[in-house]
DNA sequence: GACGTTTTAGACAATGCTGTCTAATTGTAC
DNA sequence: GTACAATTAGACAGCATTGTCTAAAACGTC
């Protein structure tokens, strides 16, 4: 009974490692169970279960079923957030092949951090209990989505300054970016199927090609040569 | 126990008109309580309640809750479906407003198909549901979704042939006009917020303005005044 | 007013889940 | 080996929910 809930204040040794173990495991199997059957459908057996793992140890690291909601969508957002974020830093830093380079760049965002296991319970939870507990993911919209989309305006930014893209504003570049990259996998991802490497590329490739239309600054050539290829 | 479930195939009259009533209450009651809830956080008794009926009536006209779900399912796919195609028959049928019209037809898109409450029931059902009940989905996948596609790229097709447009492929620049129209409403969306008359314009400016910089036909103009305006 | 149908309120058993408790067992450090 | 912490299985009360049943009430038609 003494600190049985916060046994990482504890000293180091085997024993913690142990217990950090098992945290893993419940949060693991716990983000599945609850990505499935949502906070109202999960039961803590069924995650007991899948963690391998008696009921009575759940309750030992986290004393009520909200409290172990709490620690699985922290955990899941940190996890999905310093993803994206090392993921940003793979945008291309020229522009020497900037059509291949951005259809890279977008497959890896969407491979990594739209269409895997975090994005999907993010997608899943963020909207079903987003309402009902504001304060849980406020922090997320916070330091997610808005830090990430200034994030990649400023890259567009550095782009566009090198005149390599002609962009009004940033943000909302970056916003179209990832919108087009989703446009051909919105639908799969509502029904939870992943796609394919070959619908992922096809997917990054149209989205890239149509910004590059709107924003690439080669765009009189372009214009030129649809021009010439419909007349 | 005759044809209680069935009361739609007896004869007309006020008791019918009754039923009716009784029916359209709990399915918009059941529909609320669904979407706020999902399927098994919601309760009979809270749609009894909120449907101003007896929980005993709906039993009466649902013999489970699965079977009301699935009839909530069914009328919301329904409305939607309707809505959205009825939406579709006011796309500009010529060029002469062009950016104008499709800013005003995304936002009736965005405003009566999306941003509604039929709108918000499915995203969030089919998202949390779509897996465990496939069945339920399926036909509206097949009837919703790849039909206003179809139908959407087949207006793009038109004004392209009449030389407002230079697009490529119809499919793609269909699925890329709506998800530049969520783009800016995503967010807002995910946490189940409403946007605004401004918020909605806005959305449906920026995407337009994009959409037309990539696909519009008078795209050298549009990039000698940028290039004009850079250089 | 009489009749049939629908609705209603309430009680009810069955079920599943949460959260607690206990006693036994395992694992680890010294 | 001993002592201590963590884990486990099981039982348990409390609670909410589903689905059924019944008798009374309301409603519409004739």
């Amino acid at each position: 009974m003494k600190n049985l809930a916060t046994p990482e204040k504890r000293s180091d040794g085997p024993t913690q490692r142990g217990q950090f173990k098992k945290r893993a495991s419940i949060l693991e199997a716990a983000a599945d169970v609850f990505c499935r059957q949502g906070f109202a459908g999960a039961s803590l057996d069924e995650i007991a279960v899948e963690a391998h793992v008696s009921r009575q140890t759940i309750y030992n690291h986290y004393c009520e079923k909200e409290t172990l909601f709490v620690a699985v969508v922290d955990d899941v957002l940190k996890r999905a957030n310093s993803m994206l974020f090392s993921m940003l830093a793979t945008f291309p830093a020229n522009a020497a092949n900037l059509e291949e380079d951005l259809v890279a760049f977008l497959i890896r965002i969407n491979k990594n951090c739209v269409c895997n296991q975090d994005g999907k319970f993010l997608r899943r939870l963020v909207q079903t209990e987003g309402e009902r507990y504001p304060h849980l993911f406020e922090t997320w919209r916070q330091q997610g989505p808005d830090r990430i989309i200034s994030a990649l305006g400023a890259l567009f930014a550095r782009l566009s300054a090198g005149g390599a893209l002609k962009i009004d504003d940033f943000d909302v570049a970056a916003r179209q970016f990832l919108a087009l990259g989703n446009a051909d996998l919105q639908i799969m991802m509502l029904f939870g199927q992943a796609p394919t490497d070959e619908q992922l590329e096809s997917a990054a490739r149209n989205a890239v090609r149509t910004f590059l239309r709107a924003y690439g600054a080669d765009k009189l050539a372009a214009g030129a040569q649809l021009a010439a290829v419909s007349g």
